[in-house]
DNA sequence: CGTCTATGCTTGGTCTACCAAGCGACCTAA
DNA sequence: TTAGGTCGCTTGGTAGACCAAGCATAGACG
């Protein structure tokens, strides 16, 4: 743990990309947080040697992976997944619709949900 | 199109488990949305062998795939995660975090975020 | 009866996510 | 100089996600 950050030909310090595909964000937070490859490895119970594959982009990780690697940077899952284009947006929407509703609610029975979704569209759905 | 639901001997019928599992719930909302296999496959672009296996538990689906469900079944992402368990808990926490909040922030550089995390800390740890 | 269509399921194979082991470059200490 | 440490990267291999094609059953219609 002694080192400073050494610089490598292709390091932390070729760091100039935009940040907005997976790598470089994973990266750019890797190096944030003063971790190396092996240390966020270990971390995250993710091979370093994926890691490095992940954030050179030649592999584009499972989201078991995204989150084991989102709880050892200390992000949320769904920051990393955002940015991995597996949720629509940024983390605000928090319309969940009715019929979704409807269907998620764990009290109600199948055909109940049937009726209730059906009733819904009568009274939304112009003929 | 014409048809009611067929009954099969593991037909939908068969969903007496409870639906807590990814493949039981997925089969639940595609049933709920009047879907065949064949047509969800064509709705979210996953094969329908692989929508079966799914179903049954065969195979666990990437984030991409499961994206793709959801979309499909007019789900939100979130909530499909959730149940695969890649999402820590309900949808229903917003706490971000100052650090994380500061590492986020895109207009923000790399010195900034770092000098901003170190105050931060500073002032939040007790020596 | 036979044929058509729709359903869910199975099989054989391809692609890729992922890891263990090892490599070259760089630094520091003896 | 050599030895020991760390760095990121590359390679060979394995497991499993994923699909195209085909099977078996069941209803509708002739």
């Amino acid at each position: 743990m002694g080192g400073g950050a050494a610089r490598y030909p292709r390091d932390l310090a070729a760091g100039d990309g935009d940040p907005w595909n997976l790598g470089e964000f994973i990266r750019l937070q890797r190096s944030l947080a003063n971790l190396s490859l092996r240390q966020l490895s270990e971390l995250s119970n993710v091979s370093n040697a994926y890691l490095s594959q992940v954030e050179r982009g030649v592999y584009r990780p499972s989201a078991h992976v995204l989150k084991s690697i989102a709880d050892a940077l200390k992000l949320s899952a769904e920051s990393v997944y955002a940015r991995a284009g597996l949720l629509d947006e940024e983390p605000a929407q928090r319309n969940v619709g009715v019929e979704e509703a409807i269907r998620l609610d764990e009290r109600l029975s199948a055909e109940q949900k049937e009726a209730l979704i059906r009733v819904y569209r009568s009274f939304t759905t112009r003929s």
